[in-house]
DNA sequence: ATTTTGCAGATTGTTGACATTCTTCAGATG
DNA sequence: CATCTGAAGAATGTCAACAATCTGCAAAAT
C-alpha cells in the first residue's frame, strides 16, 4: 500500500502531472481547438513556475495535442476532416492487428471481461444511458488493445484516440449510431473468442472504418 | 530564398534544434542503450543552459528514444529482442497500409521514382556498395510512406524506424539477405506500379516482416 | 481612407541560482 | 567480514529575473 505510493510518486515527476492536467483541461473542452495557451496562465493557475509547465508542453506537442510556433506560443491543435480521416485509417490498421494478436492469446478471463462490456453497452443502449456507453466503449476498446500483447501498439493506438478527441466530437454519438456500432462491437468480440484471427482483424477493421464513415458523414450534414 | 530561410528559422526553435542534436548524438552511437545522459554535459557542450536541455529531452521521452527516471535522471533506451519485435509488428501493419494507399494513388513521377531507388539498390549490391543501399533502402522507405498521402502514418512509421535504430544494428545487412530484401522491393514497386493495392499490402507486408524474421533469426545466433 | 511607423504592454525564450534528491564512499557497528 | 550509517559531492528539480520577440493600438504619412 504505502508501497504503491511510493510507486505512484516515483515515475510521476511535476512535468508529468502538469502535462497531465493540461491535456484534461484540453480534452474537456475548456479550450477550444485553435486557442492559445497562456504559460503563466498555467503557471499562475498551478500555483507553480513557468519551467515544468514549458516541459509539460513539449511533450504534449510531441503527442499531436497542441502546434508550437516559436515566439508565438502555443495553441490547441485544429484538426480538419481530412486529418481526422487520416486518423481514423490510420486507427483501423492498428485496431484490426490488435484484434488478431488478442484473437490468437485471449483467455477466458480476457473474453468475459470484454463481454461484460458489451453488456453493459447493450443495457445503456436499452435505458439511453449515453454516458455509461461512452464510458463502457472506451473501456472495451482500451481492454482489446491492452491486452493484444504489444505495448507499442497500445502506446501509438491510444495516442490517435486522444488526437480524435480533439475533432469535435458533438453530436457523434446518434441514438441509432450507437446500436448499430454495439453489433459490430458483438462480432468483434465472438471472432475474439472463436479465436479465429482473420474474422477478428476483419471485424476489427471493420468496426473504425464504419465509424469513420459516420463521423465523415456527419460532418457534410 | 530569404523568405525560405525566414521560415526555416521561423518553426525551429532552439530546443527543437537542441532536440535534433541529441537524437543525432544518441542514434549515431555516441551514447550506448542504457547510458545515462547529463544535463549539464549536454548544456556545456552547446554552450547553453539547461532549460533548452530539458525542453528537447521531454520531446525525445515521447519518441521513445530515451527514459526518464524522476530524480535519477534520463537514459538512452534500452529495447529488449521482444520489444523491437513488437515495433516490427506494427511497422509492417503501417507499412502494408501505406503500400496499399500509394498504390491507388501513385502518379507516373511516383512510380518512376521507386523504381530509381530499387535500381540504385541493384547496382548497390552488385558492387558490395553497403553504405550506398542503406541509404537508397531508406530513402526508398520514406518515399513510399511519404506519398502514401497520409501524414499520420508517415509520422507514426518514421517514429517507429527511428526507435529500432536503438536495436543493435550491427551485422544486420547480410550479403545474402541484402539480395533477397531487394527482391521483395522489386515486388513492392511493381504492385504500385499496377495500382494494385491488394497486391502491394501483401508486398509490403510481407517485406517488413520478413526483415522482423531476419532480423530475429540473426539475434538467436 | 488606407497604409505605415513606432511605442507600450504582454508573452515567450533563456539564464543562473537555489532547493531537493540521489550517489558514493569512508567509517562505524554488529 | 559484512552491513549499516551518514556526510560530502554531484545531479536533478524548481524558481524568479532578465532578454528578446511579438501584439495591439495610436499617431503620422501618403
Amino acid at each position: 500500500m504505502l508501497a504503491q505510493a511510493i510507486e505512484m510518486l516515483r515515475d510521476r515527476s511535476l512535468p508529468m502531472l502538469i502535462e497531465q492536467e493540461i491535456e484534461r483541461v484540453i480534452l474537456g473542452g475548456e479550450y477550444a481547438p485553435g486557442d492559445k495557451i497562456n504559460e503563466q496562465a498555467l503557471a499562475l493557475r498551478f500555483g507553480i513556475s513557468r519551467g515544468p509547465i514549458r516541459e509539460a508542453l513539449r511533450s504534449l506537442d510531441r503527442t499531436g495535442l497542441i502546434d508550437t510556433i516559436p515566439n508565438r506560443g502555443v495553441f490547441v491543435r485544429r484538426l480538419t476532416a481530412a486529418q481526422a480521416a487520416e486518423i481514423y485509417d490510420v486507427r483501423a490498421a492498428l485496431f484490426a492487428l490488435a484484434g488478431q494478436c488478442l484473437a490468437i492469446r485471449a483467455s477466458a478471463a480476457d473474453v468475459e471481461r470484454l463481454r461484460s462490456h458489451v453488456a453493459a453497452m447493450d443495457e445503456a443502449v436499452a435505458r439511453d444511458d449515453f454516458e455509461t456507453y461512452i464510458a463502457e466503449n472506451f473501456a472495451l476498446h482500451e481492454a482489446i488493445v491492452t491486452r493484444a500483447g504489444n505495448a507499442t501498439l497500445a502506446t501509438h493506438y491510444l495516442a490517435l484516440v486522444k488526437q480524435l478527441r480533439l475533432y469535435r466530437t458533438r453530436n457523434l454519438m446518434l441514438a441509432d449510431s450507437v446500436h448499430a456500432s454495439n453489433e459490430e462491437h458483438h462480432e468483434m468480440v465472438e471472432a475474439i473468442a472463436a479465436h479465429d484471427p482473420a474474422r477478428a482483424y476483419a471485424a476489427h477493421f471493420n468496426h473504425v472504418a464504419t465509424a469513420k464513415t459516420r463521423l465523415m458523414a456527419n460532418h457534410l450534414t
